[in-house]
DNA sequence: GATGAATGAGTTTTCATTCAT
DNA sequence: CATGAATGAAAACTCATTCAT
């Protein structure tokens, strides 16, 4: 605690391999839950990936939950990353834009270590950390949101902030069905389309 | 064998005391699913909880998993039971009625022993059965599919099969999130009129 | 107890049964064993291939070793037969014929159910059985001692008895050595004249 | 990491104590096997018998039959060590000095740890090791080939090799039953010297 | 800090045996 | 007697976690 107010960087090098070693730690548990699944992700066998002694990695990590509580906060980041960068063109645009540029955020977010991404949500028994999957959504929400009341005129949505979880539930529940299913029939530039069509259509109102 | 010779045709005694013995260990593990969560949800405790010989529990199941599925398998058949006897009602409905079904139809799926729905959801890998559970949606679809097909000129669907598939994903994301994150301030009826409009504006169109 | 001294045979039939019970079960253990070997040979399986339910495999044999321990004893009585069958010719015989009598009788001995010998012998944890196998050949031994004693004048041979067990030691040593290991380059017919020439030789003793 | 750099550097302290552990479990396995047989003996007791954690067992050995096979090696490698001592004396002993030497060697043999071999011979389903045990045999066979040989002329030998085999089996096959049965009776230098007659009035031939 | 041997509670699973019907 | 469902002690084996070095 103290050190890290130090001014002397004398200490650095072994706060670096602290964070290298934690890294690959986490990315061998990666490797290991894709290879052995949830149930297979034994410390031990992430300990033997990582080539590093099963007490090292108890050094950083307090239990086995933890690892991979870890490696999901890490996925998130990851994905949040991904939605930043599109969201920040939300501002200005028109409806359609605005529309595309959601519903291809979220596509892409699925694109980002699909398999990975599939263990997580698959295999990983719903602990806290999913839930933080979830509550990322909540982080841009409000964009959504001030986007919606300010073009109010366009639309026909009397709350803005249900409209916007009810989209991106639905979105992202689509989404989740896409990728979890595989079903490898349904083209993804129609999907994209018929996304963007039910999302303009809720938010136009039917006349 | 003097059983066999008494009064009592209705069932053998011996089958019937099966299927008690059966239901009971299903139960049991219901019961423990919810009480311990899936990992806690051991053979053991299983036998315990159901006041049976942990002999008996691997005589009617091969092993821990198969009770786990089965405990789904049955809980499906309700979920599909429900689910038929709204649907029964589909077919000379107006495009109003037909969404309200759909939309309440899916609500009180999720109604169905709502606990122990969302530790299957939440807590079971996704092994076997539960792509049985998305693939009874598949079940229902062709009469989402024939409704609009019948409902075509009111409509402006380019691919029926398309929407059906899109709505139903929409529909489940929704609500699956409704009620694994009880997002308790959200108002089940407002939720229900909202899901409905959005499946209307997207069936009609925008003009 | 007392029935089987009446005079009427009206029990009859259910002693039948219960003879032939006892037989398929038998039967049935010994496929069992040559199926899935000792530690696979379960009395629920034997029951299972018996056709008949684990209760009345329990009506007749108190635990499960002595459904294999019958099996042995059945088999000895197999063996038994064989050789006394050859036995009996060995009285008048000359040294030539005696002993070419012993070691055929011998080889013929291994060739009834060899499979069910194999397993009795390699895999059947050395039980009481066992051991009657090998008394079994002290049962005939006296035979061999009488034989050698009334040829005395043609041997060199100081004690009989002790020569007598060496030589069926040997033998069956041999022989067992032969069919459970079965160096199929073995010629059998040459093995029995090597045999042959070491019983003689041992018997006429060394100029 | 201290003890690697203290004064000490016969052993790596881990390895030693892998080793020694190693020798504990096997150690405590061939009492259990003494003490409980071979159907009483499983990892726990083992493990208890030894005052180790049952873990610790199966960090050595993947299951139980690795136990036991290793206990059959050891004790072989103890049987081949007093072999190779006796037969080392073989190569310029006469006939009678030969013969005794082979006949005091296998008798020897037995009277390594007899009551372990007892178990191993006979309770010991015939795994993997029991083949060793007589592949063991076939290690020193050569030796006696060549003996026989290289004595051609004294002897009346057609085919070495088969004579070897069938000495070998015959006199083991002896041994077996001697130290199996136990006919206290027998007295083991009379015995000795039989086997001696037996050997070399089969080798010389008869006249 | 780093190591990895050691731990042992806890799992799954088997199977000989009993006993109500 | 026959049945076979039910039993439960006990076996094999796993794996998160600790701790001496």
């Amino acid at each position: 605690m103290a050190g890290k107010r130090l001014v002397t960087p004398r200490k650095e090098p072994s706060q670096r391999r602290s964070r290298e070693l934690v890294d690959i730690i986490l990315k061998a548990t990666a490797r290991v839950l894709l290879k052995d699944g949830y149930e297979g992700c034994t410390t031990n066998r992430v300990a033997e990936a990582a080539g590093v002694s099963i007490g090292s990695v108890y050094q950083y990590f307090p239990n086995k939950e933890s690892l991979v509580v870890r490696v999901m906060e890490r996925h998130q980041e990851k994905l949040r990353a991904v939605l930043s960068e599109h969201l920040l063109t939300l501002q200005n645009a028109t409806l359609q834009q605005a529309v595309k540029t959601l519903v291809r955020a979220m596509l892409d977010v699925h694109r980002v270590e699909p398999k990975l991404h599939r263990v997580l949500m698959e295999q990983v028994p719903r602990i806290g950390a999913l839930k933080a999957l979830h509550a990322q959504h909540a982080a841009y929400e409000p964009l959504v949101v001030a986007w919606i009341e300010s073009h109010r005129d366009q639309l026909d949505v009397p709350d803005a902030k249900m409209a916007t979880w009810l989209l991106i539930a639905a979105v992202d529940g689509v989404l989740q069905r896409v990728f979890l299913d595989r079903p490898s029939s349904l083209d993804e530039e129609q999907l994209a389309t018929e996304l963007e069509r039910l999302i303009v259509s809720y938010l136009r109102g039917v006349t």
